[in-house]
DNA sequence: TTGGATACCATACATTTGTATGGTAAGGTG
DNA sequence: CACCTTACCATACAAATGTATGGTATCCAA
């Protein structure tokens, strides 16, 4: 028979391979090869390179070259989803990159989340009538085609907002989901359509 | 008045963190001195330290000692996230373990789904008030203390219903979150709380 | 005008860390 | 037996990386 590799992990594999998991999702680092030669008492740092060149052909781990603490589970890595930014309450500057204010992050589905998306905090009432409240987070997928009717984070005048888009010739409106307030008319104002809302999130 | 420290970020600083959460974020490891240093074209590692140091003593970034790639930004430690199987518009049976009718799946931050969780596909509009609309799917906890005013899954006469817990006095009451409908009074009804409603999730 | 915060530069150094090389030993297999 | 895999040890080295020290300049508030 040929010589064939075991996919399976021995138990010292497993042991390791559990070991630089445990320590990735603690601390949020991997752990140093010594720091697993010191936890295994390993009398040899090569004894931890053997364990990690069988994981990573065993397709465990993943490796950049040369890289202090590059060790990366690939087991848990976060399988179908993505982790967002959250923007919002910015003021002046809007979302320009340098400038982004940051207030964490959401974890959300990849189905959600396709495509480079960001959060954003909603504040404000003015889309209640689809049940868009503050303090909820909805999920912006940048670079999209806008259709008629998608909601659409719009950044108007240096002022971030969540609208529906609505184009009727050549009139461009932002009309909020509240009965109660006016659709704004941004034709001849400067405005910039930052992308679209795909998703809401909200926590009890 | 004493010297009082910015507890905010000045731009730079708030685009050093930037930089390092999404490196963080992207590649599942912080970058190193350097690497920072020649994202900004910086001449001077020096002037990285100043930056990390003005981020640690803001409360922005966690730092062990001596270690390599140490920079974690606070509150953005990979956290994992959850698979829920979706329950849902199951008419007899409810939602009884052996009987669950498997609807897919949605993928949730695990800081929104604690403890042993299951989703729920949103029917009808008894909720519409605080933003529930039907096709949303809300994240059920089992096995909470369930308070006063708390959203919460019932079993009611073997009917799932999603409904704000009220109890006074002697009475038990689900409350619908809808103008147009009254609150069901089950003191003498059989019923079942299947969870605590901890959030909601909407797909556009 | 003194002091603090911000924002850089320059240089040197010690430690951490990954990497390379080579050796020993037990167990299983053709 | 020869050969492979697993599982260790020993040692050395170079690169990556954090750390320390000290300097310059601007802006702003007390």
């Amino acid at each position: 028979m040929m010589t064939e590799m075991n996919k399976d992990l021995s138990p010292q594999q497993q042991a390791v391979f559990n070991y630089i998991s445990a320590h990735y999702e603690e601390h949020g680092t991997a752990p140093s090869y010594r720091d697993i030669q010191a936890h295994f008492g390993f009398k040899a740092v090569g004894t931890v390179q053997d364990h990690v060149k069988a994981l990573i052909q065993k397709g465990k781990l993943e490796k950049p070259d040369k890289k202090a603490r590059g060790l990366i589970p690939v087991g848990k890595k976060l399988e179908g989803s993505k982790r967002l930014s959250i923007y919002g309450e910015v003021a002046a500057g809007g979302l320009r990159q340098t400038e982004q204010i940051d207030l964490g992050s959401i974890v959300v589905s990849e189905t959600l989340a396709q495509g480079e998306c960001f959060a954003l905090r909603v504040v404000g009432n003015s889309m209640i009538d689809i049940g868009m409240y503050e303090g909820d987070h909805v999920v912006v997928q940048r670079g999209t085609r806008i259709k008629n009717g998608d909601i659409v984070v719009a950044l108007v005048e240096g002022e971030t907002t969540v609208k529906r888009f609505e184009k009727k010739g050549g009139e461009v409106l932002l009309v909020p989901e509240n009965k109660r307030m006016q659709p704004i008319n941004v034709t001849k104002k400067s405005f910039e359509i930052q992308g679209k809302v795909v998703a809401l999130q909200r926590k009890f």
